[in-house]
RNA sequence: GAACAUGUAGCCAAACUGGUAAGGCAGAAGUCUGCAAAACUUCUAAUUGCGGGUUCGAAUCCCGCCAUGUUCUCCA
């Protein structure tokens, strides 16, 4: 390995060095989405960016445990009622069909943009039993109290015997917290506006709901995250991601009930994705300037000019660092393309280039600029995931790679072992590191009839020796050819 | 209203925790080409939001202002 990695921490706001807790091993847990619809572009940038952080750290040869969940109960609208089973009323259909509906589309999504899947992939439902349990060694341990068939955790108490420490993670002061939310409504169980819920008594239209001891209903939405992390990765891990919308209050929330439950905090690194914007406009779904996965691909949005393919919408992801908020735009969109584009034709020209015998020296010159750039893919990497002063070296290494391919610099100038480093430096952090593969656009079947319309006048030709060439050329491709009586067609060979 | 971010060429976006501004797109010229495209070479473009301060030196640190964003203010 060359260089450190080091990741910005949340939890204490600084750049660290990255140091696992048992290494080879790293734990990582990213909170997954709440299938209650389609999958929003905002939360695909997190889900890609972790992608990057755990495609890294796998790269670097750590064998990481990638847990990811998926929210199907407890997190409620603004209305108080659970995402879910509103989605489920609408729609009349059962809450299990509309999670795996959102479920389903979820995962073609994250494949389409060729994201590694994680490891174990937990939904809260999934974890009833254990989210119970965690409740109960709350109230145990005294940080928990139960109100009118409804259990709370007290944030108060347990700032007050854990150090101050609820808020550390946000950066909110208790007291601030307070003085914000004094008026109390009357109407709540709670003992402070504070308190957040661990489970829920379900009013009698929840038609999510099952039996405690404390009452029918259904679990908060902090608790699922606690649960799951501590199971799959222990009290203790290393990453915990998410994007920067959940610091607070998700995230903090669930940092206490750690602490209440085992003593422990969770994860180590805390690391937060920034937000995506439209036109410098917040994208939400009021303001209309959102827009789902496959419309931009597809293009089929008010706002674009043209659908982009998902390694485009990779590539532009890429291009900017996780933390920075991302702005989309027709413009941006289209110089990521080309640029995209720029790369990929890199990535295939190297593929298919081996170091050959020529003339010319070893310029010790070019060997020290080659390896320079390889290092920097590093550095840039180890600096916290720079994603995109990566693809700043990677461009440097086109030039090289172009360079080679049009003769303008010889293989004896560079050597083989500078050669075989860039090209194993460049496809892994294209490919492996980044995620870009290359992707193809070309329509197969017009190029087949444009073949096709080579062989029928070549056929008008009686050229046969060409036509029994181009019809074995595409046979070896398992494309059979058929001659009918007044056009020609062509089939998959069976 | 509060907290925390962000503000870099026409557009997007970096800058390894102070040392004199990557990279991509767009633009210009040239090489190559039947013509293009691609590719290559070279070039062009930034008083780093505004105003102060610290420093030999600041995009980077401090203060004020402006703009934008996120979270919180009602939240289970």
């Amino acid at each position: 390995m060359i260089g450190k990695l080091k990741v910005f921490n949340s939890l204490t706001r600084q750049k660290e060095e990255f140091i696992p807790l048992n290494p080879p091993h790293v734990g990582m847990y990213v909170c997954g989405p709440t299938v209650y619809s389609n999958v929003h572009l905002g939360n695909v940038r997190t889900f890609l960016s972790f992608d990057v952080v755990n495609r890294y750290l796998r790269f670097l040869g750590y064998k990481v445990r990638y847990v990811r969940n998926i929210t199907d109960v407890g997190h409620l609208s603004d209305t108080g009622e659970d995402k879910i089973s509103k989605k489920a009323k609408l729609d009349q259909l059962e809450p299990m069909e509309i999670v795996q509906m959102y479920t389903n589309d979820f995962h073609d999504v994250m494949l389409k943009f060729n994201a590694i899947p994680p490891d174990i992939e937990p939904s809260a439902i999934g974890h009833l039993m254990e989210q119970v349990e965690m409740t109960k060694k709350l109230i145990e341990n005294g940080y928990a109290y139960e109100s009118n068939g409804s259990v709370y955790f007290d944030v108060e108490k347990f700032h007050k015997e854990n150090d101050n420490s609820y808020g550390a993670l946000s950066g909110r002061k208790i007291e601030d917290l307070l003085s914000e939310t004094r008026d109390l409504d009357g109407g709540s169980d709670k003992k402070s506006p504070l308190d957040f819920a661990l489970w829920k008594k379900a009013s009698p239209e929840h038609i999510m709901r099952w039996e405690t001891e404390w009452s029918e209903g259904f679990p908060g939405w902090h608790l699922e995250c606690s649960v799951m992390s501590t199971k799959y990765l222990g009290e203790e891990f290393d990453i915990h991601g998410g994007g920067m919308d959940l610091q607070f209050p998700h995230h903090e929330c669930e940092i206490a009930q750690n602490c209440g439950s085992h003593g422990h905090g969770g994860a180590r690194y805390w690391l937060h994705t920034n937000m995506l914007t439209v036109n410098g406009q917040k994208m939400s779904k009021s303001l209309g300037n959102s827009f789902l996965p496959r419309e931009l691909i597809s293009g089929d949005h008010e706002l674009l000019n043209r659908g982009y393919s998902p390694m485009t919408i990779r590539f532009f992801m890429m291009q900017s660092h996780y933390a920075s908020t991302l702005d989309f735009s027709n413009d941006a969109l289209e110089a990521a393309r080309k640029g995209y584009i720029r790369l990929a034709n890199g990535m295939r020209t190297l593929r298919g280039m081996e170091w050959a015998e020529d003339e010319g020296e070893l310029n010790k010159k070019q060997v020290e600029q080659i390896n320079k750039i390889c290092d920097n893919c590093y550095y840039a990497m180890n600096d916290d995931f720079n994603t995109a002063l990566t693809i700043g070296h990677l461009f440097n290494l086109v030039k090289k790679v172009n360079s080679l391919h049009t003769g303008q610099l010889n293989f004896a100038e560079i050597g083989k072992e500078a050669f075989d480093r860039m090209k194993e430096t460049f496809i892994g952090f294209s490919e492996d590191v980044l995620g870009l593969r290359i992707e193809s656009d070309v329509d197969y079947k017009a190029l087949i009839e444009t073949i096709l319309g080579e062989y029928k006048s070549a056929k008008f030709n009686r050229d046969f020796e060409r036509v029994d060439k181009l019809r074995a050329e595409l046979k070896a491709e398992g494309i059979i050819v058929k001659d009918m009586k007044d056009k020609i067609e062509w089939a998959f060979e069976e």
